[in-house]
DNA sequence: GTCTATATTTTGATAGAC
DNA sequence: GTCTATCAAAATATAGAC
């Protein structure tokens, strides 16, 4: 095989987080789909927590990367917001990251909650930054408060996803963004005709 | 005991579903709470998957209920849409019928999906239809979409819960709820001095 | 580095006495 | 109705051969 075991089971391991948190995952599961064995596992990290916590930091990284890409773009900081709502997702199996806050052993864990809490503070202050880039620029009204803003569109992606799974359908999630994009453009300073 | 061994078996299983989610509870923490021997919890259900059915119907029915309070309780109809995003509520313990998306035996089992899925269709209806009367009375812009405003506000408040459980601090909500209530605000069809 | 065997604990449930 | 065994399977490792 071209990948070492290590980043097989690394990989295996975001995945099986992805689909069904941390408690519900078993190292047997992340072994079994690694094609790796109890001793490589084993070998390699020093137990279930902290290939996690690999697992973690690796998809968190990514989260974060595909993110700035569109809210540091092309475009005008109005329109990387608008295209930051409206990007593609993968909506019903839901945030990577985001779904890490409803598992208690994460929640319980400083070291396992810490790359969660991260991102989301990363992802609060960039888009708290695009949002005071259009404001100044004049396409944003200027009394919208930027971390509350920010909050809000972060928020509309996460409840979007709780609400698409709940339905069993991408539906509420597109409904939701779509909702916040006509509430901004209701915050423009020179109301479109 | 004045209540019933099975009321306080279903109690103990809503504090512990919320707490902890399905999937981490286990029967035995559920009877330990309760006070309930082994016995006497399968004398009442069948399975632990019975048990938590109904802990999630009536916890269902008390969100419905708590919800209905503000949305259909005093003030004008934009009045009670800002009520619901003000409204006191449990920020870093999340929401008990929202969490249940992020389990994977919840998700898996069509009947224990089934409250999720009603409590949220009937919650972004009734937004939708006090959305749709403040839109009547003048009191928010007439080109505002009622069902895609409705699920904009669910997935903040639910969203908001997820970036607070995050930050192990209840200021992320707080941002959210108060940015949407801005965005609303901007919303108006003339707009306050 | 990887394998197989074994150990310990917990889970979710059943059996049968009271 | 409730209790106390008891049980089979799984989770999470550890031990030691190769």
């Amino acid at each position: 095989m071209r990948e070492t075991a290590e980043a097989r089971l690394i990989e295996s391991a975001q995945e099986l987080l992805w689909e069904r948190g941390y408690a519900a995952t078993s190292p047997k599961a992340i072994q079994r789909r690694a094609g790796a064995g109890q001793g490589s596992m084993y070998h390699h990290f020093p137990g279930k927590a902290d290939l996690a916590l690999a697992a973690m930091r690796r998809s968190a990284g990514q989260l974060r990367e595909s993110a700035d890409e569109v809210l540091s773009g092309p475009g005008d900081p109005y329109q990387r917001l608008c295209a930051y709502l409206r990007c593609q997702r993968d909506v019903l199996r839901g945030c990577r990251i985001g779904r890490m806050t409803a598992d208690p052993e994460v929640m319980a864990s400083p070291a396992l909650r810490e790359p969660v809490a991260a991102t989301f503070a990363w992802l609060q202050g960039r888009l708290a930054e695009v949002i005071a880039q259009a404001r100044d620029a004049g396409t944003l009204a200027a009394d919208l408060d930027p971390a509350a803003t920010a909050a809000t569109i972060a928020a509309v992606v996460q409840g979007g996803y709780v609400l698409a799974r709940a339905a069993g359908s991408e539906e509420p999630f597109e409904q939701a963004t779509a909702g916040a994009l006509a509430l901004l453009a209701a915050a423009r300073p020179q109301e479109p005709e």
